[in-house]
DNA sequence: TAAATTCATTGCAATATTACGATGAATTCT
DNA sequence: AGAATTCATCGTAATATTGCAATGAATTTA
């Protein structure tokens, strides 16, 4: 029915496909690696950088705040986005402790 | 409408994008969690263990195997599965050259 | 104050995802 | 061979996601 049944799962394993999701779509990884590569805010020109409509940036926007992930102050006329640093440091100690998992003795039939 | 334009990114944006959409349910995280714990292949019981219903899991692991992360071998009546090491191991490096990314000397407006 | 700029929100259409009952295919057991 | 077991596939319903045009809100500029 399209409607994820998280009540069966825990927290961190909840947590986990959060983050992922948000990952999930390739403008956001986008707009992220942009934050990280121009290393501070950017105030503008996302729209541009990434070629998608105004709304369509806004809203992958909205979802990656909404994560933690980013922060927006207002700037003016514009709004400025940046990583937040303190919640990405966080999210990235679970998705490593989840993608860190190694097979060391174990071997496939 | 629903239609992601993968054309406008770079292949690693899209792969990045892929991994993580596997990720993001905790249905998936669960199962490979799962073949992580019992470090090896698993024949039966994950219906039981996750608690969907069956063809739900079988989709489930479907996309897994697709991403190439985990691989079947018919056993029998069953079917055993586990992690693929190698491919685990690529993803897992893709992942954290993505999460990895710090700022040192940024700082927001 | 009016125009311009920048971004958010609303509304909608199209596609994707999630879940499961019913059914099918392959194998094992009796 | 016939029943049982295990998993995949099909079909379908419900919800989620993606994208954008139109519009709105806030600020700056002329």
């Amino acid at each position: 029915m399209g409607l994820t049944k998280t009540e069966m799962f825990t927290d961190l394993q909840n947590e986990i496909a959060l983050f992922s999701k948000a990952f999930g779509h390739p403008a956001r990884v986008a707009i992220l690696q942009h934050l990280f590569r121009i290393e501070g805010c950017i105030c503008g020109d996302l729209v541009e950088e990434i070629g998608l409509a105004q709304p369509t940036i806004s809203q992958h926007l909205k979802e990656l705040k909404q994560l933690g992930l980013i922060k927006g102050n207002v700037e003016g006329t514009s709004i400025c986005y940046c990583i937040d640093v303190e919640n990405w440091s966080k999210m990235k100690k679970i998705m490593l402790d989840f993608l860190d998992q190694d097979i060391t003795t174990g071997k496939c039939c």
